[in-house]
DNA sequence: GTATTTGTATCTATATTGGTTACAAACAGC
DNA sequence: GCTGTTTGTAACCAATATAGATACAAATAC
């Protein structure tokens, strides 16, 4: 999400993973790693080489959190046991199957939220004070 | 989820943790560990001694998956990156706020969905069989 | 009094994540 | 083309979280 921000703040201009990574505060690899994953998902486009770096390949306001999301979180947040539950018990052989179905709405409800922000509406967000002074004046 | 649901499925007996980490095909001690969290929470009560064990402190019907959720799970699943952002960056000192505020709505929607669901209902929804069998033959 | 069970401490194994170094491939500019 | 820069990715280490296991005191039923 700060990736997404700071590129869409950008505006076209092409960020390195340098840069980026001294505004999240960590190591460029790690930054690259989600660039890579947001690449393969059609969010950000890359560019290789002297003046190269990454921009978002849609515009912000088409980008969904949602989109994001999958894009970066590979398995499920919220997962079953390791182990299989005994199959010979009446509730362990049927638990899995309940437990999937309640893993799937809570999913779809984690979805309905992220799917209606976009990365533009980060932007904004992060914009309180410039929004403010962007005013000539408070009126009262 | 597991264990309240066949301690919903035992009906006041009491169950040891050894019985029920056989149908959760794990240790008992895990099992205690997660009864002990319940506990805490008022969802279950224990009994140590000879003839001990668990049960519900509530009828099914009024243990909503919610409470489950937050009397297990002491964390935030969502969280927010272990080093905080670059305070000199306009984006890094304002993007905290922004995502805390998006994980609240994230967190409250999967709280949405749980509250709506209770013990008794995963009980039902692991007894297909046993509904089916209840009735004297499907009619055509 | 005895046997049993919980509650909890402690330890180990394993998985996940973040962070780091290293380097090949790609690219811009000259 | 040559050079310098940046991405993409592999490999590795450290830190953290979780599950599983052993052990044992406290509590309880019989």
């Amino acid at each position: 999400m700060h990736v997404l921000t700071l590129l869409a703040w950008a505006d076209e201009e092409p960020l390195k993973s340098e840069y980026l990574a001294c505004s999240v505060n960590t190591n460029p690899v790690v930054i690259r790693r989600i660039l890579c994953a947001l690449s393969r998902a059609g969010l950000v486009t890359s560019q290789t080489g002297a003046a190269g770096g990454s921009r978002l390949a849609r515009p912000a306001t088409e980008i969904t959190l949602r989109e994001v999301y999958r894009a970066v979180e590979p398995r499920e947040i919220f997962s079953m046991h390791r182990q299989r539950p005994n199959q010979e018990c009446p509730v362990g052989m049927n638990i899995e199957g309940v437990l999937e179905g309640l893993l799937s709405e809570v999913d779809a409800a984690v979805d309905g939220v992220l799917a209606e922000k976009t990365v533009a509406g980060l932007v904004e967000a992060v914009r309180p004070r410039r929004a403010a002074k962007a005013r000539p004046r408070q009126r009262a």
